[in-house]
DNA sequence: AAGCCGGGGTC
DNA sequence: GACCCAGGCTT
């Protein structure tokens, strides 16, 4: 290579080195200026900051910040989390979904407590050993809690470095990934990464959204690729996803002088350690029979159906059926051989200090002795 | 690499 | 309705 080639090589790096400096200084400038107030944003404790992130994973900021403050409240610090019972924990967890993050939290904080003296590890390949902290938690932790420059990618940031690079991958495959990761990494700053990250994400979620992105405000819109190209719409590619199936279920709400049959699914699958109503795949009240037999609801028990509930999940749709009875008595109840179950018992309605899903929550209002007017409307539909 | 795992806001 | 959200784990 000739001593004048090298030079240019040399300068057009340079070039690029000085661009993306100049990216950061702008984007950080513009999120100093116009961040939401957000309650993680108010801390600097790892444990509060880690926290956040759980709960944010795949879940809107919105959503989360009721929890958020909830959680903090009654456990303060990473021991008083690992301390507590996993049924308290999906207790607070209630309503937020994907429930197996309650139960990886919980095992983090009881990691965190005996393995690191109750203090969470700044650097994000130790982060990333423990349960529930993968590529992305690992990296905001690390970044924003401890400023260690740490990349990151989540839905925001990678629709926005896609813009920015028109890169051509779908964004969800193993290679965009792979390639969104290493654009990050490269752009991370030394210099306040945790405003960096942040940053992008806040960008991805205010301005450079997934359907009508505000390139007119945006802060960086000289700086993006695919504006430059007037594609800004059509990027990033993502690839198709396929309906979720329809599932017919059996709900039996069973009553005896406000005490409710309550049975607590086995952890591992579908709201895994959540209590709920018994209930069954099953088409019609008679095909649920067996296994609700096998769920606790005693032969004796006269069912009648009081209405439907529908409930929509990432990959299916449930349609279930509600079947209402009153016992006669708090009959006993032995271990479930229905399969998603594990333990039975009879309990208030609100089932207080354990978790319950919101499609829980959905049956058991349904299965209230009705006011008129919804007892009518029911019927209409029926 | 693909499937599983909630709930809800927005267009 | 469709989209997708401060993803991670399992197979």
């Amino acid at each position: 290579m000739s001593k004048r080639l090298k030079q240019t090589t040399k300068g057009r790096a340079a070039d690029v080195a000085a661009r993306e400096a100049t990216l950061a200084v702008e984007l950080k400038g513009w999120f100093r200026k116009s961040a939401r107030d957000l309650p993680w944003r108010r801390t600097r404790d790892p444990y509060a900051i880690w926290l956040s992130e759980v709960m944010l994973q795949q879940t809107r900021v919105e959503t989360v910040i009721p929890y958020y403050e909830r959680f903090l409240q009654r456990f303060p610090d990473v021991r008083a989390l690992a301390s507590a019972e996993i049924d308290e924990v999906l207790s607070l967890w209630s309503g937020l979904g994907y429930y197996r993050r309650a139960r990886e939290l919980h095992r983090c904080a009881q990691e965190v407590a005996s393995m690191h003296g109750g203090v969470f590890p700044a650097e994000a390949a130790e982060l990333r050993k423990l349960r529930g902290i993968g590529p992305y938690t690992a990296g905001a932790v690390s970044s924003i809690a401890f400023d260690r420059p740490a990349a990151l990618v989540d839905g925001n940031v990678a629709r926005v470095l896609a813009r920015l690079e028109a890169i051509e991958d779908d964004v969800k495959s193993t290679a965009g990934l792979k390639r969104i990761w290493s654009v990050a990494e490269r752009l991370v700053p030394r210099e306040e990464p945790g405003a960096w990250n942040q940053a992008l994400m806040e960008l991805g979620a205010t301005i450079c959204t997934p359907q009508n992105p505000a390139c007119l405000i945006c802060p960086v819109r000289d700086a993006c690729a695919a504006r430059a190209q007037g594609r800004e719409r059509e990027l990033p590619i993502v690839g198709e996803k396929r309906a979720s199936p329809r599932v017919a279920m059996v709900a039996a709400v069973v009553e005896h002088e406000g005490r409710f049959l309550f049975a607590r699914r086995k952890e591992g699958g579908l709201f895994g350690g959540l209590w709920e109503p018994p209930m069954v795949e099953a088409q019609t009240a008679e095909d649920a029979k067996p296994s609700l037999r096998g769920a606790g609801v005693a032969v004796e028990a006269k069912l009648t159906e009081v209405g439907r509930v529908e409930h929509v999940l990432t990959h299916r749709e449930l349609d279930v059926l509600v079947l209402r009875a009153r016992a006669d008595r708090l009959w006993p109840l032995e271990a479930p051989t229905t399969a998603p179950y594990e333990r039975l018992a009879w309990m208030e309605r609100g089932a207080e200090g354990v978790g319950v899903s919101t499609l829980a929550r959905k049956i058991l209002a349904a299965a209230k002795p009705e006011k008129k007017g919804a007892t009518r409307k029911k019927k209409a539909r029926a």
